[in-house]
RNA sequence: GGGCCUGUAGCUCAGGUGGUUAGAGCGCACGCCUGAUAAGCGUGAGGUCCGAGGUUCAACUCCUCGCAGGCCCA
């Protein structure tokens, strides 16, 4: 890297050459911080700030890092950087997620083994030293990638959430939690293998789907209770009593129906009751209406006629009688009509039978409405042997039998078979069984609406995904299940007592453990399975041990945890943590909503105010204390959406379509990649990475960039202008200096206000835009002159202007492109611009009106380039004049822009016309929303009076006064605020107009212009031959011209400006041609041919 | 089945609170420039704003119902 200038004469600026690669340059960058070790010197320079608290989520590391990693990484940094440059003190703690079952699995995969009994064959002590092991495989990667892609995160102390004080302080949070009875133990219904005998995650379960045969049966069920009262009893056909209205329900288990508890209706549907119209018409059979032609037939009115039509709600508490009364009823509610939005009325009758023990809907709602719970088959998936009929089966083999007992009984209405797609275990191909597990919960139900209200505190980007993904889902929150039946993980702390499962200890630090089993722990003490369950104690009640549950937790636990469990509260940093907590930002991908997002709410709302600062629950029950504000623990949130491919498709493996980040960055550079994902849209929305894409856009903008800096400022700063030298102050510089740093100003300001609301992506387009447009394609374009070569103290203020546009600029952009604009703003400075501030603290004042004129004047050139065109004379070739009109409200400062705008179309005089000039017409635009206002429907009326104006009446209107138009009859005053008015250009000359701007040229070529255009295409023409000749630009030439006399005589006119223009010491016109070395050519000259002879005027 | 997002030019995307001429970049066509040059600039042609209803004097914009794609959850 080239050494940074040092201020005063002799200054050299660095030129970066077109072939330097973006990678390279970046890793001469890389290397320098690390060298000055910049992070950390950053962070002691912040020191005393304020803070501005940043979460890292933490990555498992048990995979390779790709390209959507860099983009959740890139809004992570910037903002970080953002703020820090605004002088806060921006914590960056580094950490891993180093428990679950993605490292369980990626072992098992290497071991080629699968499954819980491959596991406990090799040792659950093996198989968790090499989960311990694993989680760092990849490590090294992450890290080089975050530093590469310039993430800057302290690496040095990392949280680890395997460490032994990390799970301490998880184990504190649930024994917080439990001392405020929010911990408890329950069911869940899992899928679960009764072969395997294990329980499956969800993904395993996505694996095993099969299209099977399974029952198909309905039943009637006598109701015995409705609204209205007690029943009426009878008997059937066969003569048993039964009840006299019965309840069509379907099911594909009929062995669950053994623990019907209760059965559910959607309220919101229409159920009918119907009766038989010949036959056994002495009981009616209620189902939904919109069922009844599936389940009876399409010829069903032929046989049934309707009695009664209700919507669900009505029959909600109605009474019925179970199926199969085997088993007995423990606590709780049964036989009960309950009203479930679930049930659907896309098949069956339309009523669900309710078993709790035996599937997700059945238990939720059996939660919600308090049913009995009958669970009677074994982890085998068998009845047990005393049960009548199916006692010892197999679950799915009891359905015939318990169809059977059905029909004997009379309460089966029929019995089919349906093929649908059902999970089975990916591992031995048996049928799932959804099932109640015992489990440990985390009672997050009794806080919702404090989650919800925390929630509502926080600033989502977008804030969709917090009122709507985010909060409809918490709205619907059920009990945490925080425990796993699975061996690399935080150990669920809990101890039971074998002698009564009802003394349940729950352990929350290492020193309450030593002293339960009375002695120390030691300094190799792993508080992992299986080690950890070889702590046992005599329980306090005399009998019994107290031993650990099996379990260990949900990972996601684990990184819930991580606000206090980094730096291991309350066991260290009591002091610090209230300034670590709660976080300013995080940002995380979308699909951590349920993750991330929700284990640090549901965990610190439930701690409440056991961490600092937090407010909230002291105790649950009857004593709430909402004293303090509930914060969130993250005041905002960033969410970012996928990566796909180019096409649009998500990446993976399968498809072969996946990026590989260290590729693209090689190509093209960490700034232009992040750039790319900031710029192309909002970060929450989808985006496709498309390296033709980035290349034109992103890409193309750093090469402007470079452009600038290379190729017009250092390249001719180097001739001898130094950041020492003295410059006029802002007010005295050339009026386009004035303007250009009044932009700066202005996008200064947005940048710091878009980056302050989070928005990446506008603000990497604002600064795009502005380098592109203003400072390249406006302010260097027009006054390059002034650089190349520079007449006088006005001219050399060029210079003091552009290096403060670039080093503003790279400022504003370091935080979205932190590498090119350090290497640049140290060779503009001396200095890194990571440890700048983000703003100037005294920058000069934005002069809106001045920039209002100047882009009313490129509007104005833009007009003229199109006249130009429209009339097929090239810019080359000078006009005599343009005529302009502006809006009324330009500011007149524009009259002092005019020059630039005679420069950039090449006309001798520009004319701002006004409306009494001869040339103009005007004519009016209606303006609906005014109009709209006063006039309601007849607005179309209005609006066609209005633009009938003629010229007299808009120069009224036009002055401030009112014309009546008659509307439908009646007059109507009309003013300014009414009407919007246009001038066109009448006459002869070449004209464009928009938006009431116009730019009229004079298409005449006097012999005088023309001989003008003539030398000028002379002067290009032979530049470019000094150019292929590879003069250097300061050479001196000897130019001969030869040629028709016309045009040679046209040339002389204008002999002393070509000779200036081309460095040329002797011209000579005529056809003496030199002797010595001389290139000649032959030109077109604008149809004709001109013979040039040049050489070196050594 | 539920929640959320997206649908605008060939492509990628912008388009507060409804206002009659819907924008940009790329690509394309034509042209300019030729000492930022393995660069730069301009002009132009491209659009039933996914569809159907509705509200309104007026709908890309608001409402309803669909269609297509995506994500998450069942």
């Amino acid at each position: 890297m080239t050494a940074a200038p040092t201020a005063g004469a002799g200054a050299r600026f660095a030129i970066l050459g077109a072939d330097q690669s973006p990678d390279l340059l970046e890793r001469e960058v890389q290397a320098t911080w690390e060298a000055e070790k910049l992070f950390a010197q950053l962070q002691r320079e912040r020191a005393g700030g304020e803070p501005w608290v940043f979460f890292e989520g933490p990555p498992t590391a048990n995979g390779r890092p790709g390209i959507h990693h860099v983009f959740a990484r890139t809004i992570k940094d910037l903002f970080c950087r953002h703020r820090a440059m605004r002088g806060y003190l921006v914590p960056r703690k580094a950490g891993w997620d180093t428990h679950g079952l993605p490292v369980e699995i990626e072992v098992e995969k290497r071991l080629g083994i699968s499954g819980k009994q491959d596991i406990e064959r090799l040792g659950v002590e093996e198989f968790n030293r090499l989960c311990r092991e694993s989680v760092f495989t990849y490590r090294g990667e992450w890290e080089r990638l975050s530093e590469r892609m310039g993430y800057w995160l302290d690496y040095s102390d990392p949280y680890v959430t395997y460490s032994n004080d990390y799970v301490e302080s998880v184990w504190w949070a649930l024994s917080t939690l439990h001392q405020r009875e929010l911990l408890y133990r329950g069911h869940k219904i899992l899928p679960y293998c009764a072969r395997c005998g294990t329980s499956l995650s969800s993904h395993e379960v996505a694996q095993g789907y099969e299209d099977v045969e399974d029952p198909s049966v309905y039943v009637a069920l006598d109701i015995v209770l409705t609204n209205d009262g007690p029943v009426e009893q009878g008997v059937d056909a066969e003569g048993r009593p039964r009840s006299t209205r019965r309840i069509l329900v379907w099911t594909t288990t009929p062995w669950t129906l053994v623990s019907n508890t209760a059965l559910a209706v959607n309220p919101s549907l229409v159920y009918v009751e119907l009766r038989r119209k010949s036959g056994d018409s002495g009981f009616t059979l209620t189902l939904a209406e919109s069922r009844v032609a599936g389940v009876l037939g399409l010829d069903w009115a032929d046989r049934w006629t309707e009695v009664a039509r209700r919507e669900g709600s009505e029959m909600v508490g109605w009474r019925y009688r179970r199926p199969i009364d085997w088993l007995t009823f423990d606590d709780g509610d049964h036989e009960v009509i309950v009203g479930e939005s679930f049930v659907s009325a896309d098949d069956g009758s339309g009523v669900v039978h309710m078993a709790p023990a035996f599937g997700a809907d059945d238990y939720a709602a059996g939660t919600r409405h308090g049913l009995a719970f009958l669970q009677p088959v074994d982890a085998r998936g068998r009845f047990p042997e005393t049960m009548p009929r199916v006692g010892g089966k197999f679950v799915k083999e009891a359905d015939p039998a318990l169809i059977d007992y059905l029909r004997e009984h009379g309460s089966l209405w029929k019995a089919g078979a349906l093929t649908h797609s059902y999970p089975h275990c990916w591992r031995c191909r048996t049928p799932l069984l959804y099932y109640a597990r015992t489990s440990w919960f985390v009672r997050t139900t009794a806080y919702r609406d404090r989650m919800l209200s925390r929630n509502a505190r926080v600033d989502w980007h977008p804030p969709e995904v917090g009122s709507g993904r985010f909060g409809e889902w918490l709205v619907n929150n059920i009990d945490w299940a925080i425990s796993r039946d699975r061996y690399w993980g935080t150990p669920l702390p809990v101890w039971v007592n074998d002698a009564d499962p009802t003394e349940v200890e729950v352990i929350g630090s290492y020193a309450e453990l030593a002293q339960r089993v009375g002695r120390e722990l030691g300094p190799d003490f792993d508080p992992h399975k299986p080690f950890i369950d070889a702590y046992t104690w005599p329980a306090r009640s005399g009998t019994g041990t107290m031993r650990r549950v099996p379990e260990v937790i949900d990972a996601w636990f684990d990184s819930g945890s991580m606000p206090f469990a980094q730096w291991h509260y309350p066991f260290e940093n009591v002091e610090l943590l209230p300034q670590r907590y709660p976080a300013d930002f995080i940002a995380e991908g979308v699909d951590q909503t349920r993750g991330w997002f929700y284990s640090l709410l549901a965990i610190a709302t439930g701690l409440g105010d056991a961490l600092p600062g937090n407010g909230g629950i002291s105790s649950v029950g009857d004593g709430v204390t909402p004293a303090l504000p509930q914060a969130a623990p993250f005041r905002t949130v960033v969410v970012n959406d996928m990566v796909l491919d180019a096409n649009g498709q998500k990446m993976s493996k399968s498809r072969g379509n996946v990026v590989n980040p260290w590729d693209v960055i090689e190509r093209h550079g960490v700034d232009a990649v992040r750039l790319f994902l900031l710029a192309s849209s909002k970060v929450w929305v989808p985006r496709r990475f498309d390296e033709d894409s980035l290349r034109e856009t992103a890409g193309r903008f750093l090469v402007t960039l470079r452009n600038v800096y290379s190729g017009i400022f250092a390249q001719y700063a180097n001739f001898g202008w130094s950041p020492s030298d003295s410059a006029p102050v802002y007010e005295e510089r050339p009026l386009a200096d004035r303007w250009i740093l009044s932009r700066l100003t202005t996008v200064e300001r947005e940048a710091d206000e878009l980056l302050g609301d989070f928005d990446a992506t506008a603000a990497s387009n604002l600064l795009m835009t502005f380098v592109i447009e203003d400072v390249s394609n406006w302010y260097v374009r027009r006054n390059r002159s002034r650089f190349q070569s520079p007449d006088g103290i006005l001219d050399a203020a060029a210079f003091a202007t552009l290096h403060e546009v670039l080093v503003v600029t790279c400022r504003l952009l370091a935080p979205l492109a932190p590498f090119i604009t350090d290497w640049m703003h140290r060779q503009l400075t001396g200095k890194s611009v990571h440890l700048a501030s983000y703003r100037r603290a005294h920058p000069p004042l934005a002069d809106p009106a001045l920039e209002a004129a100047m882009a009313e004047v490129r509007e104005l050139a833009r007009l003229g380039r199109a006249a130009r065109e429209e009339a097929g004379i090239r810019v080359r070739q000078p006009l005599s004049r343009v005529v302009c009109v502006v809006p009324p409200a330009t500011p007149s400062v524009i009259h002092e822009l005019l020059p630039l705008l005679r420069e950039e179309l090449n006309v001798k005089e520009v004319e701002l016309a006004s409306s009494a000039d001869s040339l103009v017409s005007l004519s009016a635009r209606p303006n609906f929303r005014a109009l709209g206002i006063k006039f309601g429907s007849r607005t179309p009326l209005a609006a066609r009076a209005v633009s009938e104006l003629d010229g007299d009446s808009l120069q009224v209107v036009e002055r401030g006064g009112t014309v009546d138009v008659t509307v439908d009859g009646e007059t109507h005053p009309v003013g300014l605020d009414e009407v919007t008015i246009q001038r066109r250009a009448t006459g002869e000359l070449v004209v464009q107009e928009a938006d009431g701007r116009f730019a009229a040229i004079d298409p005449e070529l006097t012999t005088e212009l023309r001989s003008e255009g003539l030398a000028r295409e002379l002067v290009s023409k032979v530049q470019r031959t000094r150019r292929e000749m590879g003069f250097a630009v300061s050479d001196r030439i000897r130019l001969l011209v030869d040629g028709d006399p016309a045009r040679i005589a046209a040339l002389r006119e204008h002999a002393e400006w070509i000779a200036s223009e081309t460095l040329t010491t002797t011209l000579i016109f005529g056809p003496d041609w030199p002797s010595g070395d001389h290139a000649a050519r032959t030109l077109d000259l604008d149809g004709t041919s001109v013979r040039v002879a040049l050489n070196r005027d050594s």
